[in-house]
RNA sequence: CAGGUACAACAAGUUGAUGCUUGAACACCGUUCAAGAGGAAAGUCUGGGCUACCGUAAGACAGGGUUCCAUUUAACGAAUGGCCAUAGUAAUAUGAGGGAAAGUGCAACAGAAAAUAGACCGCCGUUUGAAAAAGCGGUGAGGGUGAAAAGGUGGUGUAAGAGACCACCAGUGUCUAUAGUAAUAUAGAUAGCUUGUAAACCCAACCCGGUAGCAAGAAACAGAUGGUUAGCGUCUUACAUUGCUACUGUUUCGCUAGAGUUGAUCUGUAAAGAUCAAAGUAGAUUAAUAUCACUAUAACAAAACCCGGCUUACCGUUGUACCUACUUU
């Protein structure tokens, strides 16, 4: 997937994308590099809250999110920011 | 009032919107209600419980651990109180703290000489010599070297010297008395007994089956294919036995009421113990316990089988007890 898939970047979060058809998975990724485990689990529990928002809009496929170095210190409307922008990029919002 | 010492406690709150895990009820597959991380959950350093394997049980040896004394504890390498040593004016803190007189070993460099002491300079005696000096012997008092030079000071003594002898002092061992459960302390007598190293081997006393860990392990269902005839560190004795066991997937159990927590009374200096009372479902498996907003900027840090300790990290704040100095009375 990390090889066959779109890839997107921000300051704050690298998504993963792999269209599919009558699919839709989702994982999230916060690596050791990012901080200690009540940093990581924050991380993706931000990113789960922020999924579910965009959830219903998005098209089928499989998405990785992963954290980046700066998440921790990145405000909740500059990451919603973020999260937008590496959707568009990748096409997969569907009334973009 | 200033500075310090010890111990203890808390570890955000608020409401609104949108959600998660577990349980219960209703209901009949969605509603309602309740509960939902820590003082260290961390490091994984230790003591156990629990589970499996090493056939079972007992013993010996080997091996490992502990190390001032007493107490506490299920147990410990932990805790409490004391002793000793060191630091501090003190409150207090720190501690790999048995034995060097059971034995063996080791002590770099420097230095003449380093543990059976040892003569380089010096000092003393004597022989040779006119003298300078040389030879032989004595001397550990003086010099210099070193982490350490074989107790210290003064005297007696002597050719010069020496615990060789004496007085006082420091330490050590032994004996006695007193205090203490004891470690030990104090006093007296006595032995001229006096370097360090046990984180060198070793000795003494006490203690200990080993390995793996809940990804342990147990059960059910489904599937497909096999393996081995044996074994704890070693040995001995007794008994028993031919069967034992592995793989993949899913689910359930293990899983949370425990050597537990809180409060009161009593016992104890204390750790802790006894009695009585009260409250109480976190239990997941990519892993819930939140996300956004507001107050004020808020640490370290996320349960994963469960308990006792230890260690390390830490924002902001509060309380109690004590010590020292100064001022006033």
């Amino acid at each position: 997937m990390y090889n066959k898939g779109k890839n997107a970047h921000s300051s704050s979060v690298v998504l993963f994308y792999l269209q599919a058809n009558g699919v839709k998975k989702v994982g999230f990724t916060a690596t050791k590099k990012v901080g200690n485990a009540v940093i990581r689990n924050r991380s993706k529990r931000r990113f789960r809250a922020l999924f579910s928002e965009y959830a219903s809009s998005l098209n089928d496929g499989t998405y990785i999110f992963v954290a980046k170095v700066t998440l921790k210190e990145t405000s909740y409307l500059s990451l919603k920011n973020d999260f937008k922008k590496v959707l568009t990029k990748i096409g997969a919002l569907r009334n973009a």
